[in-house]
RNA sequence: GGCGCGGUAGCUCAGUUGGUUAGAGCGAACGACUCAUAAUCGUUAGGUCGGGGGUUCAAGUCCCCCCCACGCCA
């Protein structure tokens, strides 16, 4: 049985994500996670967040809040939408947590041992009035260039010209507003990468059927102007994981932090500690040592693009360079953005919906469908308003939950609510079992390879022979001449009801469930034989007429949260 | 500016290694049905596949140039 490790990409402590966030790496890693374990593989879903660095830093102190606090208030806030969201996590880390200082450590330790580390001293920019060292980006001056007065320290938005921090005239601190900077030297650690270029470049060019978006952004980066280069991995800050060689000081280095896209991709790794030592299981290496039983895990991961660098190359070359047998990834699914309404999700701006007004608004299986069902697999993508009512009302409020709705009521009105006896299927209904049974088999396909659109496609073209068979055999024509005949039709129906909460529950685990519920059945094992699949439910089987299961949305509703979510201009 | 992913029916998107009349869903029109959340089912209409060259017996699918949109630039 295949054991399937699966993370999704660390969603950063600073605010409520947006849908674009969610549908790029999250939700599609828990379709994947609950596909698997509905069929009966083994699974390690493992998430967390991402904790450390300057924006967590601002975030906390615009709250007024020491850094700690602030970052555990917020980890509680995401873990809560989390849920809201049915994102199934095995577990939801800390990056800040003591596996992950312990891990990170330990691999800067051994990388040093490994010739991989080199320090290098450099001058940057300290404001004394907040006495820190300032990422470029929190430096602005006037752009040498073309006399822009908030050109920023890495780049000018006004000519696009690339910038040093010292190039700026009059430079001043984006967070104290000082002017009273300094050149300082520092030293700092860099992760050899350039050493590791053939080697990684091997590693990618031997991975199968990975998406060409993945690869072609490795390959960038690998190949681009002098080739990929070495990386700092340390910060002057406060906040992080202080940077030790394993379980010693590392000397020199007194006061400094790692740096967050170091610590970040190895808190996975931690994560797996952190939910052993929360008691939820007993031995995380089986999941992440080919030494210690993991040789037989396939590793996935799910990453908006611009998470993909890190984890085709700097988290490969942490990996790798350790040459100690930890579990590497097998399959990168990277995708696209999403559009909100002819434009961006802006976090600043207020523009587009974040996860917890959405939740507020509709319930989750809602937003999981068209997610998914509009995925930005192949480009980006665009939310609508328009589009998510119309695809919403037809797909799960007319072909799905309808088709419950007109079944049972139908049955309840003719036969009462009970699976009634009757007939045998006849040749109607083998067709049709034959039928799913082909369309079962491509939807599996689709999600085994974690085509998501495809997938819901398949999904909803399976809902769609429901209401096809019904309006064929007109079960309601039927019981005239042949209430035998009707009764089983109608049967079918009712077993028909249950294999689409079975199947569907990766995308719509709540409706499944509720479904699940009304026809009064713990039946919820992964269909196999479909003859016998769509017998499970026999005669004299009590049952409830669901409530409505999807309600639609209305033109109203559309129009209010199009205004509500607009966000104001700049 | 460099690089990257794209530009296919009104909308959202599929289109394997170039090969017969370019596909799906939604929307639209018409019809059927009336069990159901005015739901469902069927039929039809609609595209010079961003533009221009080229290779080929044959190009949405390969090559070159250009235009547009988006993104990345450590």
């Amino acid at each position: 049985m295949p054991r399937h490790l699966i993370t999704s990409a660390i969603p950063y402590i600073n605010g409520i994500k947006h849908l674009g966030n969610l549908v790029g790496s999250q939700l599609p890693a828990d379709l994947f996670a609950r596909y698997q374990r509905a069929r009966g593989n083994e699974v390690m879903f493992l998430c967390a967040t991402d904790e450390h660095g300057t924006p967590a830093e601002l975030a906390a102190a615009k709250a007024g809040k020491p850094v700690a606090e602030y970052c555990a208030e917020m980890h509680e806030v995401q873990a809560r939408i989390a849920e809201g969201f049915r994102l199934s996590f095995d577990h939801f880390g800390r990056s800040s947590s003591p596996q992950n200082h312990k891990l990170t450590q330990h691999f800067a330790g051994v990388l040093a041992d490994r010739g991989l580390i080199r320090e290098v001293t450099e001058t940057q920019v300290y404001s004394k009035a907040d006495g820190r060292f300032l990422p470029d980006r929190y430096i602005e001056g006037t752009c040498p260039n073309c006399g822009y007065e908030s050109a920023r320290g890495d780049q000018c938005d006004n000519c696009t010209k690339q910038l040093d921090p010292t190039d700026l005239i009059e430079p001043y601190s984006t967070i104290s507003g000082s002017k009273d900077l300094e050149e300082r030297e520092t030293k700092h650690l860099y992760l050899c990468q350039s050493q590791m270029k053939d080697q990684l470049e091997q590693w990618i060019d031997t991975r199968e059927g990975w998406p060409i978006l993945t690869t072609s952004i490795a390959k960038k980066w690998l190949n681009d102007g002098d080739g990929l280069q070495d990386r700092g991995i340390t910060r002057d800050l406060d906040w992080g994981i202080p940077v030790k060689k394993g379980d010693e000081d590392w000397p020199g280095m007194e006061g400094k932090v790692f740096y967050v896209w170091f610590d970040a991709p190895i808190e996975y790794i931690a994560s797996a500690q952190e939910w052993v030592d929360s008691g939820k299981g007993d031995d995380w290496e089986r999941w992440w040592r080919t030494d210690k039983g993991a040789e037989d895990v396939r590793y996935t991961q799910f990453m908006g693009k611009d998470n993909v660098p890190f984890h085709t190359l700097s988290f490969p070359a942490t990996i790798l360079g350790s040459e100690e047998p930890w579990k590497l990834v097998d399959y990168i699914k990277s995708f696209n953005y999403l559009n909100y309404d002819g434009g961006q999700f802006s976090t600043s701006r207020g523009r587009g919906v974040f996860m917890d007004q959405a939740l507020e608004i509709l319930p989750a299986d809602y937003w999981r469908w068209w997610l998914l069902s509009h995925a930005p697999e192949s480009s980006d993508s665009e939310f609508t308003w328009e589009n998510f009512q119309s695809s919403v009302n037809k797909d799960l409020a007319d072909v799905l939950g309808n088709f419950a709705s007109r079944v049972t009521k139908f049955c309840r009105s003719k036969f009462g609510e009970e699976v009634p006896a009757g007939a045998d299927y006849g040749d109607a209904e083998h067709k049709l079992i034959a039928d799913l049974a082909d369309k079962l088999r491509v939807y599996e396909t689709h999600m085994e390879a974690m085509e998501v659109r495809k997938s819901a496609a398949a999904l909803r073209a399976i809902w769609v022979a429901g209401n096809e068979y019904l309006q064929e055999v007109a079960p309601w024509s039927t019981f005239k001449e042949d209430p035998d005949k009707a009764a089983a039709q109608i049967r079918l129906a009712l077993n028909l009801i249950r294999f689409y909460a079975v199947i569907s529950s990766p995308f719509i685990p709540d409706a499944s469930a509720e479904l699940l519920t009304a026809m009064q059945t713990d039946k919820t094992s992964w269909p196999g034989d479909l003859a016998v699949e769509l017998t499970a439910l026999e005669p004299g089987h009590a049952f409830t007429v669901p409530d409505v299961t999807f309600r639609k949305i209305t033109d109203d509703e559309r129009a209010e949260w199009q205004e509500r979510f607009a966000g104001t201009r700049d």
